[in-house]
DNA sequence: ACTACTCCCTGCCAGC
DNA sequence: TGCTGGCAGGGAGTAG
């Protein structure tokens, strides 16, 4: 489920839960995510307070008074749930209501944080493709994870110029190259498949066609910054999409998938005006990839 | 250095 | 109904 705005979502639920609080407890049920949690995992949480949580591509960082940080990635099915304590609906105690309310998420809840704010934060991954590491602050720009992704689509040193240099002379086609998040970090295959639609590229496309040779942005090249910046926007303020699960941490779905131009659209007609194209599915590297072939070329 | 492919894991759905 | 194969939003690792 997870891209670069269902991220941002979940990033923007879970501030108000952990920023200032402190780890209180925290459960470890299942450790064998992505890679396995260190013994100490816990330990190294636990009487911290957390005193920011950022977002960099699709990993969140949670800053902690001890110096460490904790970096969390959702994998495929991760998701976030927060609980607050009954009195702030109905009147209750928090684990009361917490127990209650979780008898449908306990099975693949791996890590559950009970935050001094009296939040309780549950990571609930059926696939475990998801991964906690908690790292030194200091240790950070040497963080493997983090420190060959590429620019940040929506930050203001991302433009046509970065993308085409990136982009030049890679033979592989543009769904490729913007799925790789050494070339722009938080997209993955929904949003890849959105942007080269509203910029009018064919996802078959050779990447290093956005670039003139010398590796300079051509007029493709600024289409396509402009798609990955609109889609991301608007994803980010429809709450992100919601496909199979809730994503949102209060429960609620994310709405943007009703915004869908083409993904998992196949067979359906192009909602370019007067395009009368028909969206098809290919499959690029082993995943679907959809798009207009009438309007994108 | 590139590129393409495999694999990790569980759940769900269409088709038989 | 129940089984089976295919597919799913990610990305690390590996073999050319």
């Amino acid at each position: 489920m997870p891209e670069l705005p269902e991220v941002e979502t979940v990033r923007r639920g879970l501030a108000p839960a952990m920023e200032g609080a402190r780890f209180a407890k925290v459960e470890v049920h299942r450790g064998d995510l992505r890679w396995p949690l260190p013994k100490d995992f816990a330990k190294r949480l636990e009487g911290n307070t957390v005193t920011g949580l950022g977002r960099r591509a699709k990993y969140l960082l949670a800053d902690l008074s001890s110096g460490d940080v904790l970096l969390m990635h959702l994998g495929m099915s991760g998701s976030f749930h927060v609980f607050y304590e009954k009195g702030h609906h109905a009147g209750g105690g928090a684990a009361g209501n917490y127990y209650h309310e979780r008898s449908q998420h306990v099975t693949h809840d791996h890590v559950v944080f009970h935050m001094s704010s009296g939040a309780i934060v549950t990571f609930n991954d059926p696939r475990r493709f998801g991964s906690m590491k908690i790292v030194a602050r200091e240790k950070l720009d040497a963080e493997p994870l983090l420190n060959r992704l590429g620019p940040e689509p929506l930050g203001n040193e991302f433009d046509a110029a970065m993308l085409a240099r990136a982009c030049k002379g890679k033979k592989t086609s543009l769904k490729a190259a913007l799925s790789d998040q050494r070339v722009v970090a938080g997209l993955g295959n929904i949003y890849v498949c959105e942007a080269l639609y509203r910029a009018r590229l064919s996802p078959k496309r050779q990447a290093s066609t956005i670039a003139t040779r010398s590796g300079a942005p051509n007029d493709r090249a600024e289409r396509l910054v402009e798609g990955i910046k609109a889609v991301l926007h608007d994803a980010i303020k429809a709450g992100g999409s919601s496909l199979r699960d809730h994503k949102r941490t209060d429960g609620e779905l994310g709405m943007f998938q009703h915004n869908f131009r083409v993904y998992d659209r196949e067979g359906q007609k192009c909602r370019t005006p007067g395009c009368g194209g028909t969206v098809k599915r290919i499959v690029q590297n082993g995943r679907s990839t959809f798009f207009c072939p009438s309007c994108q070329k």
